[in-house]
DNA sequence: TGCGTCTTTTACGTTTACGTCAATTCTATA
DNA sequence: TATAGAATTGACGTAAACGTAAAAGACGCA
């Protein structure tokens, strides 16, 4: 249960070799760090979201990855699906001002924002129906017992 | 397109002859006066949710299924599966109190509308955080365009 | 009698984000 | 070397509420 541990295993077989932050992580310190399951982060790769490096079959997550998923999880947090994200992140590039990236996103969340304000005012009303119905049968179950209740206090 | 039209075409074939009250109506009439589709219809019938009369093959919707749906639709609107709504309207006596269907109904309903609260606390958190990320990505913008809008005004 | 519309049944498809095996391999450690 | 604990891929399952297609029966009308 050591595996590299928590401060990294400073001379490991062959690292050191794509990264220079050097902070390679493997699936399940991964999953833990971010509160996801392992089944997770493969689905997002399946889906194109992440790209770890592969040692052999071992996927080793990057600084960039991390990064990532950390959009990502802001992106669920607020209600994109995993396509919305995509499609933002993969307007992604580091030699640019990213503005078609940056235009896109407001894009996109002024709709998601909207979809939450009506989203909202659903609940609401649901809340509202649903306080009224439960007063109606509060209503009718006092009845109910009020026969024998008027005098048994 | 004219199906005992809108006012009951008096004298028909072979009706006036379970229900009391006279109003039976097909399944195309009680889709659009509910708004929900044909499927729906049939798809509640599967679930155990109504139980129209067959005239033949054709279905027969009577005042009791009527006031059926709405409370399905009812249900529906304040986030009851239709497993949580069948289960309520199962406990339907027409010759008791009705007790147990109450106090069913007022349990669920007391959960579901923590789970609502909990959905509105969720969504409120998004719509805040979203604001948030949205603020950031228009000061990227306008810091982005700012180099030549200091001037050309 | 043929058309058009409505209806019926059956059954597979859709959506989203994973969960849950299963079989197998890899790795580290005692 | 044995064994436990990770990790891999692949594939099927889940939930909810229908949508949709297909093929055929039923009804009224001109």
């Amino acid at each position: 249960m050591k595996l590299i541990s928590a401060g990294e295993t400073a001379a490991n077989t062959n690292n050191m070799s794509v990264e220079t932050g050097e902070d390679l992580v493997r699936i399940g310190e991964m999953a833990k760090k971010y509160g996801v399951t392992l089944r997770t982060l493969r689905f997002y790769e399946d889906k194109g979201l992440l790209n770890p490096q592969r040692d052999g079959s071992t996927r080793l997550y990057t600084r960039r990855d991390k990064a990532r998923l950390k959009l990502i999880l802001l992106g669920r947090k607020v209600g994109f699906s995993l396509r919305d994200v995509k499609q933002m992140m993969d307007l992604y590039d580091p030699t640019g001002s990213n503005t078609k990236q940056l235009r896109l996103a407001l894009d996109k969340s002024e709709k998601q924002l909207a979809r939450l304000q009506k989203q909202r005012a659903l609940i609401d009303d649901a809340i509202n129906e649903l306080s009224g119905s439960m007063s109606a049968v509060r209503q009718m179950l006092a009845e109910r017992s009020a026969p024998q209740a008027s005098v048994a206090g």
